[in-house]
DNA sequence: CCTGCTGTTCACGTATTCCGAACGCTATAC
DNA sequence: GTATAGCGTTCGGAATACGTGAACAGCAGG
C-alpha cells in the first residue's frame, strides 16, 4: 500500500503517523496515541516534544492539537501555481450563480485537493464550517465529479497508475469500484464533456464537474457544483444547464489564462 | 535557540528542516538540498523519497515542491476553533470600510500567524498573492501591531517566555529590539486600547492592530489595518479614526462571541 | 567520445531511536 | 487522610535503522 521505492525513514513516517494521529483523532494525548500506534510511550513524547517545538503540534494541557505551522506550507503550496489562485476566483462567482456548492479542485499525486470552496446563496464569503468539501479536503479522484472529469483527461497509463496506488473504495452503495465500469463512465464524460456524480461519494450529494487545461492540454484541475439531491433534480435537462454554466466558465478562466 | 527538552528525535528534525529548505528555496533539487544542509546525498535521497510517498512534497522533474498534502492539516488547525472562524469573516468587512490591507492574526507557541487576510477596495476576495501578509505568514510578535497588541493583553511572564524564546529581531531600522523599550510600549498599549506599528516590521508599512478577547479575558487573536506609509497619516486624528473602527468591530465580534 | 552533472544504489559502522521499567505528580475513590 | 489509578516524564541499555561515502546509471553539453 504505502509502497515506498527505495529505503523509507521509518522515524519520519512514525512523526507523521502521530501528526496524522491527532488530526483524526482531533486533539489526543499522549497514552492514547502510544496506544493507538503501538509504540512505547517514551517514543511517543519524544516525538510529540519535537513536533511541539518545531510548530506543527501544539500542547494544551495534556492534549495535543495540529499546530498553525502547517499555514505558512500549505499556502505557499496553494499558491505556487498562479494559475490555481486565477482559477479559485471563479469558485466564488459559480456558486453565486448556482445557488449551490462548489468548488476548485487539483490532482496531485494521484489524489484530489478541495483548493477552494463556497457556498451559493450565504453571504458569508469564507464561512465553509461543517461541510465536508470544505477547501483542504483529499478525495480519492474517482467518486468525485471533478476527479472523474480530470481521470477522463489523462492518459490511460496514468489513470491505470493512479488505480493501483489508490484504489477503488466505495463510500456508498453508488460508488464505481469496478475498473471496467470506470473506464466506460470516462468515456461518456470525454464525449459530453462534463462528469456527474450521483450519491457516489456522499449518500444524498449529487455533483456535476469539469476540467479546466492548460494551452498545452494539460489538466490543471476542475471545477464542480453539488448540492442535496432534493435541490439539483436528476432530469436531464437541469443537468444540462448547469453543466453548460461550468463549461462557459471554464471557457471564459481558460482564455484569461491564455493571455 | 531550538531549544527542546527531553530527547529531540533529530531524523524528524531533519526531514523537517528538508521541507522548510524546499519551502524557502521555492523548488529544490536533491543535490541543492544536500549541500545546503550538508547532508550526504543518500540521506537526502531517502527523505524527500519519504516525504514525497507520504504527499507532504511533489516531485517535479527533478525539482522538489511543497506539497497540498500540508492543506487537511492546516485547514484542521484553522477551523479548529470556531471562534477563528467567526473573526475571520469580520477581517473582509474592516478591508472594505478602511480601504486598506486587514487582517487576523492569532498568538501560538509565541508566533503570530495570519489566519485571514483581505484588501479594501479590491473586488477579488481571496486574492492576497504578493503581499507579505497573506494568510498563512508568520510574524514576530514584537514588530507587528497585533502582535503587540496581544503581548499587551499577556501577563509579563508570558511575555518574557516568548521574548527569550524568539528574541527581538529587527527588521527595519525602527523594529524594537530592547526589551525595556518594548515593556513601556506595552503599556502604552494597554492605556489608549490599540497598538500601532509604525514602519517596525516593513518600510514603508504602517499598521494599526487591537486584541479580541474572550469572555474570560484570554487573548483569542487581532485584527489589524495597515497599508504604506503615505496612505495612513501619522496623524493622530486619521490614527484614531481607524482605531476606533477597530474597537467597533471587535465590540461587536465579542459580543457575537457571548452569546 | 568524454566530461560533468544529475539521481540512484549498496554495504558498512555507529549514532539514534526505541523500549521498558521506575519515577513524580494529580485527581479520584475509598 | 490514605490508597490507587492514571497521566506524563526520565533514564539506562540494546538493537535497529539512519547516515555516510564510494561506486553506478543516465543525461546534456562540449
Amino acid at each position: 500500500m504505502t509502497d515506498d521505492g527505495p529505503r523509507p525513514v521509518k522515524t519520519t513516517k512514525t512523526s507523521l503517523a502521530l501528526v496524522r494521529a491527532v488530526r483524526d483523532s482531533d486533539g489526543a494525548t499522549l497514552s492514547e496515541l502510544a496506544e493507538r500506534l503501538d509504540l512505547a510511550k517514551s517514543t511517543v513524547h519524544n516525538h510529540l516534544h519535537t513536533l511541539v517545538d518545531e510548530g506543527f503540534l501544539v500542547r494544551d494541557g495534556d492534549t495535543y492539537h495540529i499546530g498553525l505551522q502547517f499555514l505558512p506550507f500549505s499556502e505557499h503550496a496553494r499558491n505556487r501555481n498562479p494559475l490555481y489562485s486565477t482559477a479559485r476566483q471563479r469558485v466564488y462567482s459559480l456558486a453565486e450563480k448556482t445557488g449551490n456548492e462548489a468548488d476548485f479542485i487539483v490532482e496531485e499525486n494521484g489524489r484530489a485537493y478541495t483548493l477552494e470552496y463556497a457556498i451559493g446563496e450565504s453571504t458569508a464569503r469564507g464561512l465553509s464550517e461543517s461541510s465536508p468539501f470544505r477547501a483542504g479536503n483529499r478525495f480519492h479522484m474517482h467518486n468525485c465529479a471533478s476527479g472523474k472529469a480530470m481521470l477522463a483527461l489523462l492518459s490511460d497509463g496514468r489513470v491505470r497508475e493512479i488505480l493501483d496506488r489508490w484504489g477503488l473504495p466505495a463510500t456508498t452503495a453508488h460508488t464505481i469500484t469496478d475498473e471496467a465500469t470506470l473506464f466506460d463512465e470516462l468515456e461518456t464524460i470525454r464525449r459530453q464533456g462534463y462528469a456527474t456524480n450521483d450519491e457516489e461519494l456522499i449518500d444524498g450529494y449529487r455533483s456535476i464537474g469539469a476540467a479546466v487545461t492548460g494551452p498545452d492540454d494539460t489538466v490543471i484541475g476542475a471545477f464542480s457544483v453539488g448540492g442535496p439531491a432534493y435541490r439539483l433534480a436528476v432530469d436531464e435537462s437541469s443537468t444540462r444547464e448547469i453543466a453548460q454554466l461550468l463549461l462557459d466558465e471554464i471557457d471564459s478562466l481558460e482564455s484569461e489564462l491564455a493571455l
